[in-house]
DNA sequence: ATTAGTTTGTTGTCTGATACAACATAATAC
DNA sequence: GTATTATGTTGTATCAGACAACAAACTAAT
């Protein structure tokens, strides 16, 4: 027999347990929402008045949020407090690439403080990157203002990362295998720090502030210049497997083609939808997702609008499977994924219906992801902001 | 902004919340483990000994578990009290199937006091079946001993089922179509009706009692002669999409072949591995999966080596998707499936590594199913008792 | 302007659930 | 038989949330 008390659904609750709870359900509220009223809260809890007045006081005095008083009064009766996430508590939110390393300082409450992109000259290592970000994490930190709490850090990974201990398995796109990358950064600059695959993150941005705000169960599909990544939202959660390494929807296998993706795999919607066959169909070496998009609108090419269309179909059987596996509410696009869709989607919204269960996919909604470069500096900020919001009164903050 | 109160995610908990989650959780170790030792409740749920005690007797009055006195006493100390859930508890369990419609009764300790299989002469119709069944669970009821409750009726239907209000969208094999089952059925009998997919009930099963028990990420996939169904484990949580209908395993697109399954879907898992197909090269009408597995074990023909290798393939290649997507640690094989791993187990093992990501498939383990044909009624019997688990002081049970 | 009505914040009290400590009980070990 | 160990039982303490009463701050109607 396996240790029950390993596993938290077997774990009772006890009266602190329930207090930490509370804490955290109204925290999250309040970070989600961005600002909302103290009745609000009461009425979308279901807790009494005064617990909510109770609860709110506490996490006003652990710093986490601020109390205003509503100057537009709507309605009759007085006026309710307005609760807001404070300025004052900061992520670092860290992005490496194969050219650059991007940090960001991001609040509780939303907002994106700082942002410096460091070119690298040379293929960066682990080594060289977290040296970057530590660099400016180091910087940024000094220039923030007294009294600034830091929650932590957290990066995006564009590869599989094991969540138990923060270790990057393998970057195909850096070259990176193998490196306690959270723990050597950590290391560094003396903070928490939280890995996420990068789709995985993007994924719970979008479901959290963009294009699947407030859906539990979607599907997020991104691509870049390094393959498709994907992430799944059930019943509100992210999806994450047994190491963590769930979601990898690029890989998953469409075709018996023999042309393979970026990491060996054949027949893949990763190895089908390629973005670099349509960079070659219009002679780009690089260009942005937003030039990429405009060719794509723009083009008479019949050889391109084929090679567009096949990549729609390929993308539509994709997107077949995982309604039929997750049957979300909907399914959110990024890079140039949203291009190809919106250059034919009654193609692909048929062909994907015709590859899914009527019951599965009858409701399926596709968007275009909403929150562009910010993804990513907003997404990976929740990783810390998330073990912040799920022990808020225990959470230990570190000085600016 | 959607209505945030229907979110259980921002529910906040009450003390009468944290006794009831307490009571589940005591509850469910209970079932789950058959008989345990009251030390090991307090053990495993973090709990303290007077807490413990005092929720078991409340489990005690409320006729859900018995405590009796361990004869077998092992170590130091006075020993403790067994605790085991009550054989005086029962849910029905009913599957229908083409030929006949099965109902069993099972008690909250696991026992199956009772199981008839009912042939249908004609194709049946979600009446008929109902009709069938209402006539079996009133029967059994009546032959119950005195004193017995009944906590419902759980369906498991070989199709794709709404769960929110326990309609069956579409049931193939079966041919029927937006069927209120659960309604029907319930009037008939007076007990509530819980339905589920087979294919996930099956998953519940083999997690809870079976070939993945104790597991947290799993996956089932189980065929018969309807097609292959899948059911997934994410987190000790049956994955069920926005409506319920997640998990149709048997759907992925492996192909671009054109062959359809029998949804209509092309290059599916279900299109290409097919039991007719191997019934059709060994000249068998009907086999049962033991027939058909000691077929598959004994066959010299290289034709049918040659089939069964090229379904081992694609099974293969299903599986490397599903692995990609849901990193599990356990993938469970029933019916036929699993003949196929045993004629072939490196060749699908090596097959599935060629088509998944490192370090997704790793670890993962393929199993033999292990409950057989107590699969789905223990399954389905899950319904209702996990109903009268999630609300055990509150939930209305009838009498026998 | 005044008053009634409405909604929300605040305060003190009550209830209920779990923790804790002390004691009782029943086994083993020597 | 006594010491030791582990568990059940009982009474008390603590803590969190519910509830009721009241105060506060607004709108609307007269």
């Amino acid at each position: 027999m396996p240790n029950l008390r390993e596993k938290a659904s077997h774990r009772g609750r006890s009266g602190e347990d329930l207090r930490q709870h509370n804490l955290s359900t109204v925290l999250r509220l309040v970070h989600l929402q961005g600002t909302i009223l103290r009745s609000k809260i009461t009425a979308t809890t279901g807790l009494n008045r005064s617990t909510v007045s109770d609860l709110v006081s506490e996490l006003s005095e652990l710093g986490l949020l601020v109390e205003k008083e509503t100057e537009a009064t709507s309605g009759v009766g007085r006026p309710s407090m307005a609760v807001m996430a404070t300025d004052s508590v900061v992520a670092f939110s860290v992005n490496p690439e194969i050219d650059a390393t991007t940090v960001s300082a991001v609040t509780l409450s939303g907002k994106v403080l700082a942002r410096e992109r460091k070119l690298m000259r040379a293929h960066p290592t682990p080594e060289s990157a977290i040296a970057v970000a530590a660099e400016v994490i180091t910087k940024m930190r000094r220039d923030l203002a007294k009294g600034i709490k830091i929650a932590g850090v957290g990066v995006s990974v564009p590869g599989q990362v094991r969540s138990s201990d923060g270790v990057i398995r393998f970057a195909p796109q850096l070259g990176w295998v193998e490196s306690a990358f959270a723990a050597a950064l950590s290391q560094e600059v003396s903070l928490p720090v939280y890995l996420g695959n990068d789709a995985s993150i993007g994924c719970l941005a979008e479901a959290r502030f963009g294009a699947a705000k407030g859906v539990d169960n979607a599907i997020f599909l991104f691509a870049g210049s390094g393959g498709i990544g994907g992430g799944v939202i059930n019943n509100g959660k992210t999806l994450s497997g047994a190491a963590g390494y769930a979601g990898e929807l690029g890989h998953i296998r469409i075709s018996n083609s023999k042309q393979v993706d970026y990491s060996g795999l054949p027949g893949t919607l990763e190895a089908l939808v390629r973005r670099n066959d349509l960079l070659d169909i219009f002679k780009l070496y690089v260009a942005t997702d937003e030039e990429l998009d405009a060719e794509i609108r723009g083009t008479e090419s019949p050889k391109a609008k084929k090679l567009i269309s096949e990549q729609v179909e390929h993308l539509a059987n994709g997107i077949s499977t995982l309604v039929n596996i997750f049957n979300p509410e909907v399914v959110v696009l990024g890079g140039f994924l949203n291009s190809l869709f919106e250059f034919a989607p009654d193609q692909l919204i048929n062909q994907m219906r015709k590859g899914s269960l009527t019951a599965a996919s009858e409701r399926v909604v596709i968007r275009k992801g909403g929150l562009g470069s910010n993804l990513l500096v907003l997404g990976a900020a929740e990783l810390p902001f998330e073990a912040l919001i799920n022990a808020p009164s225990s959470y230990s903050l570190s000085g600016a």
